[in-house]
DNA sequence: CTGAAAGCGCTTACAG
DNA sequence: CTGAAAGCGCTTACAG
């Protein structure tokens, strides 16, 4: 519309992509305005703003995401760090975080630990690099996690390790764990079994099985697989379980891909479930819900872990001081793998 | 070591992050020197390569990637768009394309199209933003993913719109299916149904399921769910088919987690796998594996396509013409869940 | 190989 | 609100 007039520095090259600069030219604002208008500064009057926004969507004009970040001090990215794309836990806390993080214009993004990023470089140093302003660990924290970086860090979920100054919001594994164990003594069941592995909530699971059982004077019995909590652990370790106990009626699994592997490991001595073992998974996972396992599982609310580690995250970029952990209570899902003792 | 000389314009702000003057005032060369040698540049002697690599060890130098993005044309970051993180396919494919990716300095960064970030941004702006030298959409594309973005393009599995201009690497999805029904034919079962969605994939394996059915001289029977490809789908789906067609002892299902729903609908009317039904899926997933599952299936090898897709963007950026569509050759994965029809 | 210089596209005070 | 200015931390020619 407007006649270019004193072309700012090497706009308009070509087919170049809209830069400020054009923005600014075609809505006849300075540059200042448009990256007022572009931060949603509450002091720029309507119609320049209005003006502003027709000649961004005209111009089809993206804000260069590296040059704010450049120029800024903030890139308003928050990193995700997860051990795993597979471990499919990280899903619903993401979308809790987001829910926090759009409306105030905040983008979450997700890397695995798994396969830190070429060149030596671990996802922390990417998303250092990157100028994110501010880390949630949702994972198991590796030594170079525990060292202080110049960086809030928010702490998901229930870690083995602690990183020093770091909030931490969870689930309440502990309680959920008396809820699943309670649940089976409430079903009549005296030999319950628990399958573990290694991990901060896991290690809280199991303790609180222990506590739980012996505050109803029964029996704790633990197995474990190689050591993680995969399905062939929770098949392993149930192997090992109703072989040392064959009198065994109810198992409790540290989480329902655990409790998949139990559930094989059951069938293969030829009893049933629920009729013969009763079952409990932990995590409410899409797994549990589906038909084949109709599993009795904790919902541990992830999504709602998701907004009080996203609320966490905006404090500290608020700078305000609230290191005080979150917990969330988790409820009891009850399905077809659970029920009464069989009263043979 | 070197006291600091001729102190470079803002460096040293107290306990600020170290920037390319302060490895270049340590190591006691220029700072082109140091841009030189963090781009692998051959044309550094190894005396002087060695100087700035300990200098960059002994700062905990992190390259601005923001700053590295602005000034170079290139990000070294490739931006996959995966539909959502609980489809666990894309996985397998980024493993493949980080093993190419990797020694050449690129990274692979990944974001999911289902919440599209805050601002009404898209996946694809937010890419585009943040600098990504190429796309892989890992997905089916939306409208917007339609339409020629300044960017190259690779999309990785078949998918029921084309991109304009778009390198497709994928899986042989018509040659997997017709191994797939090939195999139920070859046990002897003459009642084969078939489990599908939509989507692209769905449909070619479909289509091949089709095709192979007729060329043996059988009748193709096709149901589906709510039209996803999900493990409710598989379910209704299997339950339309079993009562439309009592007579069914085989079903091949479009990918392994409708198999998991078809595996429940059978079990629901009383019939066994493999015994009275055989049952195939599609994808080798983790799911597959399962004790509890032993599905046979067909094994995409989307690391391998993974891996094409890869190559396929490094030939785009080194500016390569290679629209070749890339397709890589499935295999079957024999176990427990098929055999021959029961002989009664 | 070096060193000074310009520039990437923004943000941030700052004086008007 | 504006406009000129400096600066974020790099890369990229370019003359030596």
């Amino acid at each position: 519309m407007t006649e270019p007039v004193a072309t700012p520095p090497q706009s308009r090259g070509g087919r170049q992509r809209a830069t400020i600069y054009d923005v600014a030219e075609a809505a006849g604002v300075s540059k200042s305005l448009v990256s007022l208008v572009l931060q949603g500064s509450p002091k720029v009057s309507t119609s320049r703003r209005t003006s502003v926004e027709r000649a961004i969507a005209e111009l089809n004009y993206r804000p260069s995401r590296a040059a704010a970040a450049l120029a800024g001090h903030r890139s308003r990215t928050i990193g995700v760090v997860v051990d795993d794309f597979r471990n499919l836990w990280f899903v619903d806390l993401l979308d809790g975080m987001r829910e926090i993080f759009e409306p105030l214009g905040l983008s979450a993004i997700v890397a695995d630990s798994a396969h830190d990023a070429g060149g030596g470089l671990t996802v922390i140093d990417n998303f250092v690099a990157s100028k994110a302003d501010a880390l949630v660990i949702a994972c198991e924290p590796t030594p170079e996690m525990m060292v202080a970086q110049d960086i809030p860090v928010v702490v998901a979920g229930n870690r083995a390790r602690a990183i020093p100054g770091a909030t931490v919001i969870s689930s309440d594994d502990a309680r959920g764990a008396r809820i699943a164990t309670q649940h089976l003594i409430d079903l009549g069941h005296i030999h319950i079994g628990h399958l573990t592995g290694e991990g901060g909530s896991a290690a809280l699971r199991g303790e609180s099985y222990r506590q739980t059982m012996i505050d109803a004077g029964l029996e704790p019995i633990t197995r474990s697989g190689s050591g993680r909590t995969n399905e062939p652990d929770g098949f392993a370790a149930a192997q090992r379980l109703l072989a040392d106990e064959p009198a065994t009626t109810a198992v409790f699994a540290a989480n329902d891909t655990m409790a998949l592997g139990a559930l094989a490991a059951v069938h293969d001595i030829g009893r049933r479930v629920p009729e013969d073992v009763s079952l409990i998974g932990y995590d409410n996972s899409p797994l549990a819900s589906s038909q084949i396992l109709r599993l009795t599982t904790i919902e541990d609310d992830s999504r709602d872990v998701g907004r009080l580690v996203a609320r966490a995250v905006v404090a500290v970029l608020d700078d305000e001081r609230t290191d005080a952990a979150g917990l969330v209570e988790p409820s009891l899902v009850i399905r077809a793998s659970t029920g009464a003792p069989s009263s043979r």
